[in-house]
DNA sequence: AATTTAATTGAAAAATATTTTCATTTAGGA
DNA sequence: TCCTAAATGAAAATATTTTTCAATTAAATT
């Protein structure tokens, strides 16, 4: 089995939560690739390793990996509906807009631009989002 | 009638679209105050002015706004159902947690950042998507 | 291995959000 | 004033997400 998905498996085992049939199918799937996923998608995918599955249970597991900061809901043009995985603590995603691959990237020194707009506007700044959407290389070669 | 809701009515003139009752009664919503708004509040709140309003016209409009650049779509923890007024093309928002209330701010240089994330991952950069969320100056008052 | 039990589950229903359809109305140019 | 394409709202359809609840099950305890 992927070492990712065991890792994510230990994650939720040591939050209290237990390792179902149905969790670790939806485990399998998000480790597939570096992607996007829809719930829905996750769902059809899923239920090819796990036919009872639901999709509720799709839905309770992605808020509880979210909760755990193991995946995070993706923001796109076309809606705000999808979650990719996380390896960090506090990450951004680059987004490729044909094939929908997902890369984190390290490091995000906002300090002086945050800093800026913070003594400019009076706000107290607490938390940023960053995402970039371009093209990959592969798609790049179309 | 409020300056901002003359220059977008001018704009939507420009683009060819008509304006009506109900598009006007929307967009003085929007001028009220500095926030983001769901559709259902800005139906809600412009039936005063227009009463035969529909929220499906609301939708309408909010796409058309989005489109010419007049509204953006605001990404929130709880969801992604909002809109802000926007004054120049490019643009990001800062958002009050407490109130509401959304800021834009200016000039965004993350060329350093995106150089540096496009030669590291080899993805062509076309957008980015900054947003900020804090506590406004107001609210920091309790 | 059998027992126990709180956590987890899926189906169905409900809630929420958004889009489509279509007959009617209307803004704005002629 | 007349004309017409654009715009409209109500209703229905679609899409997404959450709630409810009786049945199942992971895994700790015997
Ligand atoms: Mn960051
Ligand atoms: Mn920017
Ligand atoms: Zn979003
Ligand atoms: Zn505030």
């Amino acid at each position: 089995m992927e070492a990712i998905v065991m890792a994510w498996s230990e994650q939720l085992r040591s939050a209290g939560y237990k390792i179902t049939r149905q969790r670790r199918a939806v485990l399998q799937v998000l480790a597939e690739r570096n992607a996007h996923w829809r719930p829905l998608e996750v769902y059809q995918r899923a239920r090819q390793r796990c036919p009872a599955l639901g999709l509720t249970t799709v839905y309770r597991t992605l808020d509880i990996l979210c909760e755990l900061g193991l995946v995070q809901r993706v923001h796109l043009e076309q809606g705000c509906h999808s979650f990719a995985p996380v390896s960090q603590g506090h990450s951004h995603h680059l987004i490729c807009r044909k094939c929908g691959e997902v890369t984190e990237f390290e490091g995000c020194d906002l300090s002086p631009l945050l800093e800026r707009v913070s003594r400019s506007t009076g706000f107290v700044i607490e938390e940023h989002w960053l995402e970039l959407f371009g093209t990959c290389p592969a798609c790049q070669e179309e």
